[in-house]
RNA sequence: GCCAGCGUAGCUCAGCUGGUAGAGCUGCUGAUUUGUAAUCAGUCGGUCGGGGGUUCGAGUCCCUCCGCUGGCUCCA
């Protein structure tokens, strides 16, 4: 929108003739003539681009004004729509909305006295202008940037709708000797202290806590990763050993998905804000959004690799024999612009890697059947990662009480109760959504992987397959993300190895994710040969500590690296033609390496594996952080 | 986004009521060649988060912006 404002010391104006777009209920708001003494005169124009957030404009714009008015000292308006401001003005509807919207807000500041001109009247006006330095100025006001202003203003119905809702707590356990059904209040948290604190931290969401998670400390002490002030607040740097383990985690969920039937595919980062189906899809969740300008046109960062997925869907030819279809993503990168004080190290980010699985199943049997398998690779994605979690299920009332068996079998794959969440009515886009939780240090709850059956994307989407009638049909659509994002994953390992230093344990990290698996350690000197020999001879990330330092410091510097396996080479190796093979687990042992390699080898069973991404020798290595 | 706290060397931190910046670690140089969590000595390193203000004088007081942490909120 184009404004120009004017401080007169006079302004009137009268209606000379119609436009094509006049609309007689302008004039009956308006009146055909006005005359004013000192005031703000305001003309404006709304511009192409202006409907992707009326609100955000409309707020804009009055705030302009409101201060002008405020620095002048006046309290005296006029609105004056003026369409010769742009060459590039918006349609009448969403001139007019706008205009409306821009009144409702100023006629909310009760002292103001405002008058207006109607819209789309050939009109005669005179104006006297002041003339001193604030009393010409003209704005051109875009929605950009300025979206989470929406949030505040028209928050969309589906998280009203949330906000309001009742919701009903259930705590459902696994056939067998402690099986359990009924209220959460008056289940026994005795064995499942996680699930209590998933409970209290979902009903009450108070939390209380002084202190940063632990994990923000460890992922520079470990150099892995950290902030990046040079980028906008949520955006990290990864040094190379985070850099690896995040692209380790990365490969292993990748090749599950893959193998589950996910076919990868890659689509954009940033869509048109103008699309009609995103922006429907949008105006559900409208805040939170990257906007970038580009040539006066206006693109979103994708929140997910959903809507790529859905072109993609829409655009295929799709028969009941090809179902169920996935199609999966590994999305570099996912982006929410989270409100600044929700973003905590790498538990939320504004940038983040995730991956994003959507199934499209032919009927309600096949989507649970779906379900089912996902939620099994969602277990054994998280037994990968040597992570703990609990679990929680949310459905829609109607939908749990027509599948009980469906949601007795769920939770037996589990293992272990879950907490179930019925909601009497449908806010979202799902009717059923597995959550894995993982509870950090701090008794805080963060979501991993995630599996939901959705009922409405199909639809909003046009994506349709064919039946053996031959007739098109809307198919179910499954959402899973296996592992949750990516860097949330790296989270929940520092947070829970956190949790075992507290206890007096020593931390560790899976050894297929251990950024250095094995160091060599030379009594002195004297020993380098012997140490590069092995070098060669080990199939696994292994480097060499030859630093001019002592063997204690030596130690020391490993141990708080968490190696998995620290070879100490001397005489007695030498001469042995053994290692000295001292474990995590603190343990020191005589073996060859040949047994060394077999005591490995299981570890590394179904895991992905990558090279070093640093200099084998440590004294040729930079220190990025410390 | 709101409220509160914090921001001093690469890292961890000290610096009282305003008087012109200090330690340990790391790094570098040298000595030492070491047997399982810190060998000894020397030495480099700071527009005290950015900008503005008050003052003869600001790391210290005030304003503002940025960043981090906690709480609220939020997590499609």
């Amino acid at each position: 929108m184009r404004i120009l404002l004017i401080h007169a010391d006079r302004f009137s104006f009268r209606v000379t003739g119609e436009t094509s777009v006049a609309l007689s209920s302008e004039l009956d708001k308006a009146g055909s003539e006005g005359e004013v003494g000192e005031s703000l005169v305001v003309f404006m124009a709304a511009e192409k681009g202006d409907e992707t957030n009326i609100g955000s404009v409309a707020s804009q714009v009055t705030e302009e004004i409101l201060s002008l008015a405020l620095q002048i000292g006046t309290e005296n308006l006029v609105i004056y729509p003026y369409a010769h401001l742009s060459s590039s003005l918006s349609s009448p509807r969403v001139a007019v909305k706008l205009l409306d919207e821009i009144l409702t807000r100023l006629r909310s500041q009760n002292h103001l006295k405002i008058m207006r001109a109607p819209f789309g009247y050939y009109k005669a006006f005179e104006i006297s202008c002041k003339g001193h330095p604030l009393s010409e100025l003209a704005k051109t006001i875009t929605p950009s940037g300025r979206t989470e202003r929406i949030a505040d203003d028209e928050e969309s119905q589906a998280i009203k709708a949330e906000k309001t809702l009742e919701s009903q707590w259930i705590i459902q356990s696994p056939e067998g000797e402690f099986a359990y059904s009924g209220p959460a209040d008056g289940f026994s948290f005795a064995s499942r202290p996680n699930l209590e604190r998933l409970f209290r931290y979902e009903k009450s969401g108070s939390r209380i806590s002084d202190k940063a998670p632990p994990h923000i400390e460890l992922m520079r002490r470990m150099e892995l990763v950290d902030y990046e002030p040079g980028s906008d607040q949520g955006n990290f740097r990864w040094y190379p050993k985070g850099q690896l383990m995040k692209r380790l985690a990365e490969t292993y969920v990748s090749s599950l998905v893959t193998q589950h039937g996910g076919m990868q595919v890659e689509t954009p980062i940033m869509y048109d804000y103008q699309h009609p189906k995103l922006n429907l899809y949008l105006q559900r969740f409208p805040a939170r959004q990257y906007v970038l300008l580009s040539d006066e046109k206006e693109y979103f960062l994708r929140f997910a690799a959903c809507f790529g997925q859905y072109l993609i869907q829409h655009d295929m030819q799709i028969s009941h024999h090809h179902l169920p279809s996935k199609l999966y993503e590994l999305t570099h990168y996912s982006f929410r612009r989270e409100q600044s004080g929700e973003l905590a190290g790498l538990k939320r980010l504004r940038t983040f890697t995730m991956p994003d699985l959507h199934t499209l199943a032919k009927d309600m049997e096949q989507a649970k059947e779906e379900f089912i398998a996902q939620t099994d690779l969602a277990i054994q994605c998280m037994e990968g990662f040597g992570l703990d979690f609990e679990v929680a299920i949310r459905f829609v009332r109607d939908f749990a009480e027509q599948n009980q068996s469906f949601v007795e079998e769920i939770v037996s794959r589990c293992g272990r109760p879950a907490l179930i969440e019925l909601w009497e009515e449908r806010s979202f886009y799902f009717v059923a959504k597995l959550e894995f939780n993982f509870i950090d240090a701090l008794d805080k709850a963060a979501c991993l992987s995630t599996v939901q059956i959705d009922v409405e994307n199909p639809q909003r989407f046009d994506i349709t397959y064919i039946d053996d009638k031959g007739e098109k049909q809307y198919p179910f659509l499954l959402h899973a993300s296996i592992s949750g994002s990516i860097d949330r994953v790296l989270y929940a390992i520092l947070e829970s190895q956190a949790m075992r230093m507290k206890q007096g344990q020593k931390a560790s990290f899976p050894f297929w994710l251990a950024p250095v698996q094995l160091r060599i350690i030379p009594v002195s000197e004297k020993f380098g040969e012997a140490c590069k020999k092995i070098l060669d001879k080990v199939p696994y990330r292994i480097d060499y500590d030859d630093r001019d330092i002592s063997m204690g410091r030596k130690i020391r510097a490993a141990e708080r690296e968490w190696v998995p396996y620290i070879l100490v080479i001397g005489a007695k190796e030498v001469a042995e033609g053994c290692l000295n093979v001292r474990s995590r687990d603190g343990a020191q042992k005589k073996m060859a390496l040949s047994e060394l390699l077999t005591e490995i080898e299981p570890q590394m069973e179904g895991k992905p594996f990558l090279d070093l991404p640093l200099p084998q020798r440590l004294s040729r290595r930079p220190i990025f952080v410390g």
